[in-house]
DNA sequence: CGCTGGCTTCAGAAATTTGTGAAGTTAAGG
DNA sequence: CCTTAACTTCACAAATTTCTGAAGCCAGCG
């Protein structure tokens, strides 16, 4: 997918039609996967920019969506640590930005969410005995998300490495 | 948390408003984390019940919703496998069951999704190109939704073990 | 073979969520 | 300071989702 430019040069083509498409089409699986909808296309029309960040106004004109949507969708993802913003300096502009390893943040993030299960967890166990069959039940529950909690910690730790290795 | 039987034995005390509490809450922690409310409080009902299966009219009762809701929870959970469906034999009664390690079976199905975000990305490498800047994000992003789907698979062998090891 | 218990489906009321236009806020620029 | 660019917040209209009561369907039982 290139474009010729007559100079003997060639520059990777960047067809909105294309762009647009696998935006949409990431978007639809993540909103699958339980995002909302348009924090999904705001973080996918990031995930496709060629810099990793957009201004307010270029998500919205490429989104065809409002500033106030924008501002919604945005303050969404920051607050799941999705996204970045950060200030344009000498500008009221700001930029969002996504890194490219923004998902290795996102998913450490998750584990407050495994906490709050967790301590639920225990306050049932506590409260149903650790001797009967839900209680049983409800700390092989706890256990495993234990464990998971623990697994996730060393698998990104590994992803670390590798990614380190294979992208610098 | 016992009840005196005057016998000299003990029961654990299974006291409505304690069993209650622990699903609502439970229940909410779900809900924050994505599940619709009516599948999220019936699951938590199973997994605080003793024998960890209850019928559609106990649920009905205790949950104090419609049978209609009960159906559609259901239907909604053991499509996601978070519990299973059992007849119970010479009756039209049905159980639902959540297993101990149903949290196994439904991480692993998670793997469905997981393949679909990574189609999206291919896609969006190969009609963005993967010399661009965006398409080089989004291969790091692919890299590492693999990177997860392999070690993830391990960890759920792992965790088959110590479950092995500590609950038999 | 018809009745009945038990779940499912359906249509619709109610609640929730979403996205917008418009007004509000803040800070750079003149 | 006053203007204006660039978000953000707010109130509300629209779309969606959620639950219910009522009707439907089917398997056992008599």
């Amino acid at each position: 997918m290139t474009h010729p430019k007559g100079d003997g040069s060639e520059v990777a083509e960047r067809d909105p039609e294309t762009v647009s498409r696998f935006v949409e089409h990431f978007a639809a699986q993540l909103v699958e996967a339980g995002l909302p909808r348009m924090p999904a296309r705001v973080f996918a029309a990031l995930l496709a920019s060629d810099t990793g960040a957009l201004t307010s106004a270029e998500l919205s004109a490429q989104l065809r969506i409002s500033p106030a949507a924008v501002s919604g969708a945005v303050r969404y993802l920051a607050q799941v640590h999705m996204v970045s913003r950060e200030r344009e300096p000498g500008s009221r502009r700001e930029r969002y930005r996504v890194h490219a390893d923004q998902w290795y943040e996102a998913l450490t993030n998750r584990e407050a969410v495994l906490k709050r299960w967790e301590d639920a967890l225990r306050d049932g166990v506590a409260g149903l005995g650790a001797d009967t069959p839900a209680g049983r039940r409800l700390a092989e529950t706890l256990a495993f998300f234990e464990f998971v909690e623990k697994e996730v910690a060393g698998m990104m730790e590994r992803w670390r490495v590798e990614r380190e290795r294979r992208f610098g």
